[in-house]
DNA sequence: TTGCCCAAGATCGTATACGATTATACGAGT
DNA sequence: ACTCGTATAATCGTATACGATCTTGGGCAA
């Protein structure tokens, strides 16, 4: 795995720490679906026991990245084209309204950090950096709705899908998103909610007939 | 407690009898809001060690219904009002569109097992019984969309507020209830989406109004 | 060969033990 | 009396140990 965990955060307790370095693994690709994730080995890389690696694994069990066999073992969870594509059907009812329940909140300082995270994703490269940063102009359009639970879930269901994205993406699907993002912004500080919940919806379905396309999916 | 483990599934393993068993006591009220849940306590209810405690524990956070506070032990989670308008209001977008989905797949197969279960709903009086087998309703509706994990995901929210719900429904709010699920289930019959979508959303919605007026909710 | 059975190794699941952290009670100093 | 610090108890967090379960591979019979 060539993870080394000490350096992320030592404030938390140990399960925490393995399941942010487990969750972030999954999400680089270094771990991917299918996967066995034996205990030992685990407890052995991050040089603890079984306990902590166990509440980590059951940890993101719930957030849907690890399938747990109970006495033969955890993996990668896998997702099967169907799942995908239900997972962003989920997206496509939530995301509009996380969007519009922000609306009303926004303030030129959220416009602000949304230009600046879009400065940033002009210059990366790196494709897990760059779903990464795409999360994170997302969360700045919806965090101003204060509805942590519907946060979170938008959430885990991103990091559901995202890591297959970052297999299927190319550069010319890049630029569009990217254009997207502008203009969506745009249309938040025009004030357009109603043209931006349609993009927002446009922007959520081009991936999907993407992967209906390339079938490019793991073992389902 | 008064909670007898063994009796629930001798098939799974420990810590998922565990998270069973602190799960219906939750459900059920006899976990309420802001209860303290000691490892070594509910270790020794149930005759086990810890470890498969606090297996459990990290699960049933993960489905929102408590809380842990590293090194301070776990609560019964609470919610604020916001909260739980907040979960209402994720709810009417999902299971308006779990039953959209449901529609194209409905055989009478479904019909007449939604029946038995309001059947069952009229003759219940214990009210989380009701809450059970409310639930059964609805999952028969959205069943059929065959969408795992927006099911998942509509349980976990319905879950996390229905143990609020039984405190302030009445006898009155029980039966409207009633007539609105035969009435949906009418209109599903009839190949009427767009009613039983319009009547779902206003069934969802009149607890959630009660909640407002009453403002009855646990510590926030 | 093919299939079944069983033994050995690998891996999981949990009880026990103990160090670490937090809460509580008490007494000294102000 | 009030605050603060310290001792003690309660509780949490994790390492170790070991029994339970599953996987694997080789031997035997059909």
């Amino acid at each position: 795995m060539g993870l080394d965990l000490g350096d992320i955060q030592r404030n938390k307790n140990t399960s925490e720490m393995i399941a942010t370095a487990l969750r972030s693994a999954i999400l680089r690709g270094k771990l991917q679906s299918g996967q066995a994730l034996r205990q030992d080995e685990i407890a052995a890389q991050f040089n603890v026991s079984k306990i902590p690696v166990r509440e980590a694994l059951v940890q993101l069990q719930a957030e849907g990245l690890v399938k747990l066999n109970p006495s033969r073992g955890a993996v990668v969870s896998s997702l099967s084209l169907e799942e995908v594509d239900e997972i962003y059907t989920i997206r496509l009812a939530l995301e509009p309204m996380a969007l519009r329940r922000a609306f009303p909140n926004f303030t030129p300082r959220d416009f602000m950090q949304g230009e600046h995270i879009l400065n940033k994703i002009d210059h990366e490269t790196d494709l897990t950096r760059w779903a990464e940063l795409n999360w994170e102009f997302h969360e700045a359009l919806y965090r101003p709705a204060k509805m942590p639970h519907l946060l979170r879930t938008i959430h885990d269901l991103h990091n559901n899908v995202v890591r297959f994205l970052v297999h299927t993406i190319d550069r010319s699907q890049l630029d569009i998103s990217q254009r997207q993002h502008r203009e969506l912004l745009a249309l938040c500080r025009a004030g357009d909610i109603e043209g931006a919940c349609v993009l927002l919806q446009e922007h959520l379905c081009s991936p999907v007939t993407m992967f209906a396309n390339r079938s490019q999916t793991p073992n389902p």
